[in-house]
DNA sequence: ACAAGCATACCGACTGGTCGGTCAGGTCGG
DNA sequence: CCGACCTGACCGACCAGTCGGTATGCTTGT
């Protein structure tokens, strides 16, 4: 009977994209249990069943976006290719993903702070793993001299990330920029202030 | 005995001091009255006394925030000089108070959404009229001909000021850079991004 | 082939507790 | 004795999470 392939959409998911919209829509302590099951179109015992906790469901939504991130990140800075591209790239590919998938990213930078410590730490360190990688691309092309060495490589990261974090404020679908023209701007604005001296 | 005027320090102003770093620590909605007012060594009467809602508290500490630093962009956007040197000192600044005051600006960026629609319509009118200001800054230099005009002034600016507010997501005092270093960074960041072709 | 046994999926009333906000009243300087 | 300042008990709303129960269908022994 293929059940639990497609019924229509499995409960679990349902309940995941509901809670993504609500959380962005309202943050994640304004939003109640009770507002995630009604508009998933179930009750709290189907959550309950699905989720340990209303916590273990926002650690489930960060779980996704970091995979998915990580997993673009690796292809773009594995490629072949001087580094100037490749991280060219991998910044207008994180741009471009994020303005994508705009809940995600609101739930993001919004509810963070609200885990658990436990799993708030877990978080944080799957985060920084990410960083390293991309900050790692900014390293070798300094070490190539492609890149300005003045500047620590770390903070340029923070520095790129922060704006990139931030979309979710200001950027609107059907505004005067897609998201593909953002990712271009963005990643020119980094390749340019990375520019050697000279 | 000299009331409202200097006891030891004012209840209204305990009040907002321990507000600010209760929300900067746990965000507005995981923060109760009752533990702002313990913190201040009063009940919750007195809060109330001062007060209309927890959401005015909120909006008082955003109110000082944009007062502060659309003053001190207003000075260094009117000196005189190249605008080159303006924008980057104005960059700067704003880089140095957000790492002076960096409770004020994790409340900002994560508990604004918190607002009731009303409240959350002056705050962002007030924020925009404050972003304005710095992207006329950056289109003077387009005009003439000192940046580059092939990138859009106002995304210039939310690019820039994603990275300034997410300062309260990794800096910590004590780390390796102070704010002073840190403003010069991102300054010159953002000038060399600006930097014109050729 | 069929029933007993069991796992999965889900329901919804209920509980213990927290929260923002109110209010009647006390205190004290001018 | 008034009004500004402040107290603390209290209220109604709401919330995360629990629990006893139902329905369905797969597995397995015979």
């Amino acid at each position: 009977m293929a059940r639990g392939a497609a019924t229509e959409e499995p409960v679990r998911q349902r309940l995941l994209t509901e809670a993504t919209r609500l959380f962005a829509e309202r943050g994640f302590e304004s939003t109640s249990v009770q507002e995630i099951v009604a508009a998933a179109g179930v009750t709290k015992g189907a959550m309950y069943h699905y989720f340990a906790s209303k916590d273990d469901l926002l650690h489930e939504i960060y779980g996704r976006v970091l995979r998915m991130q990580m997993e673009r990140l690796t292809t773009f800075a594995d490629a072949s290719g001087p580094i100037a591209e490749r991280l060219h790239a991998a910044a207008r590919d994180v741009v471009m993903t994020t303005v994508e998938n705009l809940d995600d990213s609101k739930v993001f930078f919004r509810s963070m702070h609200q885990l658990s410590p436990e799993v708030y730490k877990i978080v944080r360190a799957d985060r920084r793993r990410y960083h390293e990688r991309f900050r790692d691309l900014v390293i070798e092309g300094q070490r190539g001299g492609v890149f300005r060495g003045d500047v620590p490589a770390e903070m340029v990261v923070d520095f790129f990330f922060g704006a990139v974090h931030h979309l979710g404020t200001w950027y609107h679908p059907g505004g005067p920029l897609t998201g593909p023209e953002i990712g271009r701007h963005f990643a020119d604005l980094l390749l340019r202030s990375l520019a050697p001296v000279g």
